[in-house]
DNA sequence: TAGGCCATCTGGTCCT
DNA sequence: AGGACCAGATGGCCTA
């Protein structure tokens, strides 16, 4: 790379010389008629000798080694936006397209949710999500949300309803009370997601999402997981954290990285703690202590909701 | 094989 | 003048 620069430098130099011969000639020439025609008003073009011509095509080189570098640096921030929307796949990107209408989406889903203070049901969340998005992304999102929420529903299948608790909730599947993490697990073998729509099945290791990512201090993920994607080489950390964190209040915040993706990537996933959320918006449950908090959050209801979310999302796709 | 997506090159325009 | 930005063209790769 310094080479080539010290090439195109020396060359410059080597340029420089041979224009100011040629500039000379040029003015003799201009002050003639060329082919007998009357001379063009304007700047008189410059006659393209190879000492010009290599200078251009320098030129042009530079150019376009600047607009690499330019749309690289586009491509990393397109990037760092993927990590931030929902359903990041370092496997399967979003194409660039589908990456800015996801994030419009997400945002706009976001700012209602902020402007009414209220949580929509999962669909209502995936049907925003997925506006605009191509059929294949639609089903991605859909998936990807719907992964999580049956990967869930299968850890705690066998367990009582909580009607108190909003289906919206079901899009963070990986999060729990830490010391519920063991259990968790340990029901599923250690693999989180064995039944069902799971990353390892689908070989995309999604990472699921929601709005309120933050951790009310009762909450932590349970990245003691030994999901074998927790690890999973397709993610990398150090990246962005959601911008939106949910302690009691609204709040913006930036999570350390570490903290994200370190530690706390479940499935390849980032930490997004939704009990936060929920008991700041009237749901009453984190305010509960810790151990006392244990509940089941899915019933039938969400079950044969999340099974009818991508059909729906579907039929409005074809409508 | 067609279509989608992407990277790159290229020339034009605008701005400093 | 030179760099940034933009949009069109082109060719490669991948997938259905």
């Amino acid at each position: 790379m310094r080479d080539m620069q010290d090439d195109l430098d020396s060359e410059r130099g080597r340029e420089a010389e041979e224009e100011e011969e040629e500039e000379e000639e040029e003015e003799e020439e201009g002050a003639q008629e060329e082919d007998g025609l009357p001379r063009r008003r304007g700047p008189r073009r410059k006659k393209m000798t190879k000492a010009r011509l290599d200078r251009v095509k320098l030129r042009r080189m530079e150019a376009n080694t600047r607009e690499r570098n330019r749309m690289h640096g586009l491509n990393n921030a397109l990037d760092s936006l993927r990590k931030v929307v929902p359903c990041y796949s370092k496997t399967q990107k979003l194409s660039k397209i589908e990456t800015l209408r996801l994030a419009k989406n997400y945002i706009w889903a976001l700012s209602e949710i902020l402007s009414t203070g209220k949580r929509p049901d999962l669909l209502t969340f995936v049907q925003s999500l997925c506006k605009g998005l191509s059929q294949p992304t639609t089903n991605l999102v859909a998936g990807c949300l719907q992964l999580n929420a049956r990967t869930f529903i299968t850890e705690h299948s066998g367990e009582g309803a909580f009607p108190g608790r909003a289906p919206f909730d079901a899009v963070y599947p990986p999060y729990r009370l830490r010391y519920d993490a063991g259990a968790a697990v340990g029901s599923s073998g250690g693999h989180v997601g064995g039944s069902g729509i799971s990353a390892a099945d689908s070989g995309k290791p999604f990472r699921p999402y929601g709005p309120f990512c933050g951790a009310a201090t009762s909450y932590e993920p349970f990245y003691e997981s030994t999901s074998p994607e927790c690890s999973s080489p397709t993610y990398d950390g150090g990246v962005l954290s959601p911008p939106l964190h949910f302690n009691g209040i609204f709040s913006l915040k930036h999570e350390e990285p570490s903290d994200l993706y370190g530690r706390s990537c479940h499935f390849g996933t980032r930490c997004c703690s939704v009990a936060s959320g929920r008991a700041s918006l009237g749901h009453s449950v984190a305010s509960r202590g810790a151990t006392a908090d244990i509940h089941v959050p899915y019933d039938i209801q969400l079950r044969n909701q999340f099974y009818t979310v991508q059909d729906e999302l579907n039929t409005a796709y074809h409508q």
